[in-house]
DNA sequence: TATAATTATCTCGAATTCGAGATAAAAAAG
DNA sequence: CTTTTTTATCTCGAATTCGAGATAATTATA
């Protein structure tokens, strides 16, 4: 179980970073022909399946910062796809609220987008699937936990 | 061998994502201490262990496109770390080379560089790692080669 | 050789994201 | 109940990347 092999490490790196490119690249040509991106539509699927988001939340979901979220709920907002709630209780907090358009493509679609990205990824199989989430799961913890106060 | 879950896929993707996310944010990081980031370095490093290249190529290794190379080249001979050099056989070719400072930048820092990703990729030993990448190259070439044309 | 096609680089404007700071409201502290 | 702190959202300007198209040089074709 040696551990010190430096080059190896950039490897992984440099193909974790390609091959997350070209299949990102992949699936936003699919929604794009939909007339919205990525982004978009990770908001409207948080939306579409948790219900209402106040924004703020959504920000920490997509991983987006409260600049970027405000920009992105504009856009949706303008694609008649969401609308802004305020909230009653608290008058700081806006929902996000799939309007009927919203919830109708994304009735039509989401399937549709989990299909694309299925045949996209279709070079492992559920196995090894399954073991690279595991991989790439334990990866991600410990770059989180990685501060640069070592 | 099954290769029908479909959440699976989506959840791949997601983990992936993520994960490479909180890399980059560590790498780059890391390198934005040196007042240069990520994009910057990629095109140094690889003057640096490929020599001279014409700026069209380095556009094809670190995957940009022709209009963003012409950017990313103009900050770093700003920074003085590489220079433009015509050509003389193919006037139609700029060389992007490293100035001295940006050699000896290079030479100081790239081994530091290396051992920060291996720092932050330490979650996985060398044979998981090996078998991250063989996997992520299996999903990166189908993903490649998985046009919209299905 | 003139013409067309290709290649390399750059310019320009748009898209997307961020960080810093503003604003407003709510909660906590005194 | 006033003051301070925290929380939620937004505005603004900067950074980064892209695509389309311009320019200029080279190569291939007629």
């Amino acid at each position: 179980m040696a551990n010190d092999n430096v080059g190896l490490s950039l490897k992984l790196f440099i193909v974790l970073t390609r091959a997350l490119q070209s299949i990102k690249k992949r699936i936003e040509e699919d929604i794009k022909k939909q007339g919205i991106n990525l982004t978009e539509f990770a908001v409207m699927e948080l939306l579409f399946h948790k219900g209402d988001q106040p924004i703020q939340k959504i920000g920490s979901k997509v991983l987006l910062s409260s600049s970027s979220i405000s920009y992105v709920v504009d856009r949706l907002v303008q694609k008649e796809m969401i609308r802004r709630r305020p909230c009653p209780d608290d008058r700081r907090i806006t929902f996000a609220t799939l309007t009927e358009k919203g919830r109708a493509f994304m009735e039509d679609y989401f399937p549709k987008h989990e299909q694309a990205i299925h045949s996209i990824l279709a070079g492992l199989d559920d196995d090894e699937k399954a073991q690279v989430i595991e991989h790439i799961k334990t990866l991600g913890l410990h770059a989180e936990g990685t501060s640069t106060d070592k």
